[in-house]
DNA sequence: TTCAATGTTGCAAGCAGTTCTCATTACGCT
DNA sequence: AGCGTAATGAGAACTGCTTGCAACATTGAA
């Protein structure tokens, strides 16, 4: 068997995606991505988590690279961002399974479930088609008090 | 004919609402109210949209006043706050024609047109139910870009 | 391997939207 | 008219996020 005398890693999708667009490959981006990944999806983040997560974990990240970093994962598809209303914005990854799914979220805990419904979109889709409108997104945002919370 | 040496009005909607609760009838309250009431419904007014429109027709209110009583009608049901999550919120006249209808949103120019659908208030009634939670409201935001601003 | 070009970071200042503090004003009741 | 207390105005404060800038790190070429 022959073993190369150096390896040729590929490179990784959030390297070349940021390759063909003159960006550059920086720890502090593969950190962030790494985190979502590691967590799986489902789980919604809000930047202030991202970063308290980095750095009690010894990374040193500053907020406004945590900001900046997001918002390109943003645009590179890699991750998804909520508008949750309570608090700040959030995050989660992209899944390629249920990208197109709803949340419902208790306001008392802030407790954040997830669900698909196909009306949803096409109820989107039709509004946009009716008004002449190009559709980027909708969605669809249920405010909900949960079990546990519901006795005060 | 007889005419009545001394009228008594009828307390508007408003006024017996804040009567029963201890709170007062304020020139303030009853011009913002007012306000949405000429307008008609369909129009979503920020915070500093009503502020302008009533100081800029000779009113005297302040800013902090304008949220108070904003943050009051929505309590009391006369207005509906939306998060269009452009800008910030924004107050419209709660029609009780038309309770559960959404919004689609121009992210370029802000123009915002309203549709009802029933599958989706069925959606998130379903949403909760599934998992057990009380639901309180639920909002479809449809992002898109209207025919006026699709070419730049 | 070195080096220059330029993209990226950290920090702090800035910003937009909203809430809060507190002294003053003014409803509403008698 | 007078009193108790709710509401207002003005500005400070706060939250979530963005930006300007100097120092730094990555990349590609030499
Ligand atoms: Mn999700
Ligand atoms: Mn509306
Ligand atoms: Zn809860
Ligand atoms: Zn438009």
């Amino acid at each position: 068997m022959i073993v190369p005398t150096s390896y040729r890693t590929h490179p990784s999708p959030l390297e070349s995606g940021l390759r063909l667009d003159g960006k550059r490959m920086t720890p502090q981006r593969k950190r962030v991505l790494s985190l979502f990944e590691e967590i799986g999806s489902g789980i919604h983040l809000s930047a202030e988590e991202v970063h308290s997560k980095l750095t009690s974990s010894g990374e040193r990240v500053s907020l406004a690279t945590i900001y900046r970093t997001l918002k390109l994962l943003v645009k590179m598809t890699f991750l998804n961002e909520l508008d949750l209303s309570e608090g700040g914005n959030r995050f989660e990854l992209l899944s390629h399974d249920h990208p197109d799914h709803h949340h419902l979220i208790c306001i008392r805990c802030g407790r954040t479930e997830e669900f698909e419904n196909n009306e949803v979109i096409n109820a989107g889709k039709a509004a946009a088609k009716n008004f002449g409108f190009k559709l980027l997104e909708s969605s669809l945002n249920v405010r909900a008090v949960c079990p546990l919370c519901i006795n005060k």
